[in-house]
DNA sequence: TTATTTTCTGAACATTGTTCACGATCTTTA
DNA sequence: TAAAGATCGTGAACAATGTTCAGAAAATAA
């Protein structure tokens, strides 16, 4: 009986890993049964014996990628020195992410659940991911005085929605734009948040000349 | 020469009629060539005899659903009294059509270009939807003093990303709350935006204790 | 080795976008 | 007015994709 679970899981790793290949590769819209499949090297009519359908295939990519997404934002900000600093390194960090993977972005964001089930839990990975990869650098602030407790969850959510509906522009070609300027835009806006009465001032987090307009990152 | 021209766009007229209908009514998802040509009482092929594909056709649509956007938020806003007030009306407003049709939303920010062409022209139309809307207001506020007039462009772009990430969140079920909770915390956000620096005080456009999160909308 | 259960597979169906040849209709012209 | 020609509308047909299913292939049990 044990072996029986083993090797589902084992085939059931293989459609995935093969989706999950043909999203960052290909993006959103070339993944489909049969290109799943052909990578997995199986026939199309087999990923039904283990996935109820593509949508169940599809997103519990999502908590594989929410990783990944995890660890190229650390990766990118632990070179900077803890604190705001870090923090906006973090945003950075997931903004590149979704600009290199758009059939991330796609999945995470735009695409019809349709049929899956228990969407709870895989929709608040998606919903807070951005808090969630900046959730430690938030701790380390308040702890160190340099948020406010009581601000944190009002900043998280204004940074969430402000990238998310950045990127959405960008993303979605609905911006015309170049990549240099989307990372210009997403820098003065997490300033223009961040700069709130809500942060203390402090040598090396940012300097503001009191406009909204004009502010320059040391 | 000149009656031609008249039937054709009229039989255009025909299907982009029938595809907007289908759209509001049934959402993006059951918009085909077939029920669309179904509604416009022609067959599916004839379609193809007036637009490239039916990329051209939805697309086509926008221009129409911006004006009725920004009717609805006129409507919507105009019970309000100038300035800061109004501002906050017509954010509101502008969330609610989305929120009404979803469809409308996908077709804006979500849905695929595809082979469009001259997509920029409509682009420009989708990106600034917001800003279009709230134009008049902010140049109310500006020639009264109540924004200084630095400030409008970085707050367009706050509003409209801000508000852009919420909408996105709702509309596409990754949210997990209620409608009420969704304008409960637009306009949490709206304030929060609002109330920078670059608003001038003043009695009755909205009072703030100091904090970010509890803000008092008079 | 044979029988039974499990796993895998292509055929087949539905849906959707698109093309195309053909017939209907309208226009031109002798 | 009637034949010739141009234009318009149509279903058949093809491709791509999701899904189901009966049966082949493989693994397991007797």
């Amino acid at each position: 009986m044990k072996n029986k679970e083993i090797q589902e899981q084992r085939m059931k790793g293989y459609f995935l890993q093969a989706t999950k290949d043909l999203l960052k590769a290909e993006g959103l819209k070339n993944v489909n049964v049969r290109n799943i499949a052909d990578r997995a090297g199986y026939s199309y009519a087999t990923l039904y014996n283990y996935f109820k359908d593509i949508n169940d295939l599809v997103f519990l990519c999502v908590y594989d990628f929410f990783e990944e997404c995890e660890q190229h934002v650390h990766a990118h900000a632990k070179k900077q020195e803890r604190g705001i600093k870090r923090l906006r390194a973090s945003i950075r960090g997931y903004a590149d992410f979704f600009v290199q993977y758009p059939g991330i972005f796609a999945l995470f964001f735009t695409e019809d659940f349709g049929t899956f089930k228990d969407k709870s839990h895989v929709t608040e990975v998606i919903s807070l991911s951005l808090d969630r990869v900046c959730e430690e650098e938030w701790n380390y602030c308040v702890s160190k005085g340099i948020v406010k407790a009581d601000s944190v969850e009002q900043l998280k959510s204004q940074l969430r929605h402000a990238t998310l509906g950045l990127l959405l522009l960008y993303i979605n070609q609905r911006a015309g734009f170049s990549y240099t300027e989307l990372i210009n835009r997403l820098n003065l806006q997490t300033n223009a948040i961040l700069s709130s009465s809500s942060i203390e001032a402090g040598p090396g987090n940012f300097t503001v000349n009191n406009s909204l307009i004009s502010i320059k990152v040391k």
